[in-house]
RNA sequence: GGAGGGGUUCCCGAGUGGCCAAAGGGAACAGACUGUAAAUCUGUCGUCGUAUGACUUCGGAGGUUCAAAUCCUCCCCCCUCCA
């Protein structure tokens, strides 16, 4: 039995590697895909449903769950795992993001941040240890410490600044939570925006503490395709080069194989259950809109080529209808394919990287299904 | 037979002389969504490939007026109540 937090790189194929990192309730084979599960649920499934997508591991918010149900509630019960019914490896968000996409509610102190909620308006406050000990309360296997994402655009001073305090923040974590000190793994999240020199800077700062892995975080917030592969590229260098690399908020299939081509173990994204939601459906053929009239009278699979029940059992013709008449039903059998789908392309991923056949296969993939649907 | 109400662009429904191709909603048709304030949001929605442009629309036919979905006359149809 492997340490926990061990790391172990099995093969790589240029950059991309195919390893495995052990945590308290089971070992990650990576690249993985972590669906998001926000509020204690992967929105519209159940946790055996996940299961048979072949989820590895998910992710809970510190935010969200610190609002409600509250942490201490979830300790009470016996941890997010057990209150979830889900006994899998859950990582856990810091909040990080939400002093991002919740600007306009929050204020951002050396001490931490200041925020009202966004359900009712109550004030609150979190510190880098706050932080650290709601995610103890809610017993996650991976910490993630509290960041500033940054927004895009932010200028180069705004920027520095932000990082020395979320550098700050980082140590202040792990002296809240010394490693070791329990059976959750805790990582550091690299900010920097879009300069070289602070993502370097930030890697760096970031090193010197003693994390179990290292994310990288600020990307997806709004800038090109373009933009996001250059700054991926720029940064996945700066990691650890044997530690677990999580790009952070990362998305979109051809995205996610940028980030393997990169280096990057692993991801997470709202993607495929949002886009689920909204009736955009992934396949190997490209991206569908399952509302569209053209699927009206099709009576084949979704995906012939998917092993989801979704697409063994149920036609174009049905998840349309489902979706137009927004059935119930929709939204789960929509997600179940979607998380089926990432999940199934990340097995491809790690075996193509075990039979050195990677870059091939991210070529053929990123041109495939970056296109939209042809019939 | 009598009294009253009403017919508006695919549907519901506002509009009662010019600012009306006509509010609003729905439907329909597209698009977006990247550490989830998202089962959300955006666009199109009479015709003319585009248009500050032209043309055709508000039950039907006539009429008044510089100008009518809006006023007048007749006709057709629907609803309610009384007989």
């Amino acid at each position: 039995m492997s340490k926990l937090g061990t790391f172990t790189i099995h093969t790589t194929d240029g950059k991309a590697r195919r390893a495995s990192l052990v945590t308290a309730r089971g070992v990650l084979e990576t690249p993985v895909f972590m669906p998001v599960g926000t509020a204690a649920t992967v929105k519209s499934l159940a946790p055996w449903e996940l299961h048979d997508a072949g989820a590895q591991i998910i992710l809970g918010n510190t935010y969200h769950l610190y609002l409600r149900p509250g942490d201490e509630r979830i300790a009470r019960l016996g941890g997010l795992h057990q209150f979830m019914d889900w006994d899998k490896p859950i990582l856990t968000d810091s909040g990080g993001f939400q002093v991002f996409s919740l600007a306009a509610l929050r204020q951002i102190e050396p001490e931490g941040v200041s925020f009202q909620s966004h359900i009712d308006g109550s004030r609150h406050f979190f510190s880098p240890e706050k932080v650290i000990s709601i995610q103890n309360n809610l017993g996650s296997d991976i910490m993630m410490v509290l960041d500033e994402c940054v927004p895009y655009g932010a200028d180069y001073d705004y920027t520095a600044k932000s990082l020395k305090l979320t550098t700050e923040w980082a140590k202040r974590s792990r002296i809240a939570y010394p490693k070791g000190s329990g059976n959750q793994l805790m990582f550091g999240i690299v900010q920097g925006g879009f300069y070289a020199d602070l993502r370097q800077q930030s890697a760096e700062e970031l090193k010197e503490i003693d994390f179990d892995g290292f994310a990288l975080g600020g990307l997806s917030v709004g800038e090109s395709t373009e933009e996001m592969y250059e700054m991926l590229a720029t940064s996945a260098p700066f990691l650890p080069e044997h530690m677990p690399r999580y790009l952070m908020g990362v998305g979109k299939p051809e995205d996610i194989l940028e980030g393997v081509a990169n280096g990057i173990d692993m991801f997470d994204c709202v993607l495929p259950t949002r886009n689920a939601r909204n009736g955009t459906l992934y396949t190997w053929q490209g991206k569908v809109n399952i509302k569209r009239a053209e699927f009206a009278d099709d009576d084949s699979p979704l995906d012939p080529n998917c092993t989801c029940p979704c697409c063994q059992r149920f036609s174009r013709a049905y998840l349309r209808h489902l979706y137009i008449g927004r059935e119930l039903l929709s939204y789960r059998l929509n997600t179940i394919h979607n998380v089926h789908f990432f999940l199934d392309l990340m097995t491809r991923t790690r075996q193509a990287i075990e039979q050195g056949e990677f870059n091939t296969f991210k070529t053929e993939m990123a041109t495939r299904l970056s296109a939209p649907y042809e019939r």
